[in-house]
DNA sequence: CTTTGTGCAAATTCTTTGCACCAAA
DNA sequence: TTTGGTGCAAAGAATTTGCACAAAG
């Protein structure tokens, strides 16, 4: 229901197929790449094609629905929240996990240096919390 | 000269392809593409292939000569302006460029919410200060 | 009926890999 | 002579494109 009103709001033609992309979106915080996005969605749509979901994807980002996140090398992944933060992704597990911003608002400016910025993007990469907890677990032995 | 020895100091093997692909970047702030650092240096070293310059780059990159910006949609760019600083990427002419950070320099922490940080990428994009001024110069016809 | 969306298959493009040859210590 | 570097050609993989069919207004 919300994904359909969020897409008409937006001025988005509200299909099957971009509702549900929208939907996963919103409701699943993962940063998914467009072919977990299809393989999530083949279930219950099993028509669903990946060209459909690149294109909803693309036009998602185009309309501000949805943020293209090119933190992964191999992919590229996708955002519903649209909010200022940042993205931090594990290079062992591989996971993307948001960074909330307190100090680095200013960060997402309009612009700089006589730049027009249209978007931001803080990216980190390390290890996270878990796989290091994890590391430190097996090399005990 | 100064590329050989940077090159020694890290402890990487100073072949002849390095030593180019190396002083290309420091040398050159432009934040080239695979294939812009293929293309320039084939005219000195006519043998030179793709593939070493890949290899070159990934190298760098692993010892901390240069880095890897995933800025671009399409390519790989590379800078060996290893320093904290931020990159703007323009739209329409694709251009990238350095974007000091003055109150920014905090984002380039070792450790956020328990996540241990290995490197920060703060990426912009939009309409650079030239494009700007010249769509606004052929819109007044 | 006309416009827009979907999906299959093919094409494109950047990057990686396998392997043989070359160079240096 | 042994290790490491280079380069060609082929493979790999994500994304885009062309086109025909389906759906919606």
């Amino acid at each position: 229901m919300k994904a359909a009103r969020y897409l008409v709001e937006l001025g988005i033609q509200p299909s099957v197929q971009r509702i549900a992309v929208m939907d996963y979106l919103l409701t699943h915080k993962t940063h998914p790449t467009v072919d977990e996005i299809h393989q999530a969605l083949h279930k219950s749509i099993p028509t669903l094609s990946k060209t459909t979901v690149y294109n909803t994807l693309k036009l998602l980002s185009e309309y501000g629905a949805a943020i293209m996140i090119d933190i992964d090398e191999h992919n590229k992944r996708f955002d519903g929240d649209t909010s200022p933060h940042g993205h931090f992704q594990c290079s062992s597990c591989n996971r993307v996990i948001d960074i909330p911003l307190d100090n680095g608002r200013e960060l997402f400016l309009s612009e700089v240096d006589g730049h027009t910025i249209a978007s931001v993007q803080l990216l980190y990469k390390g290890i996270c919390a878990g796989c290091k907890a994890h590391n430190d677990k097996t090399k005990q032995n």
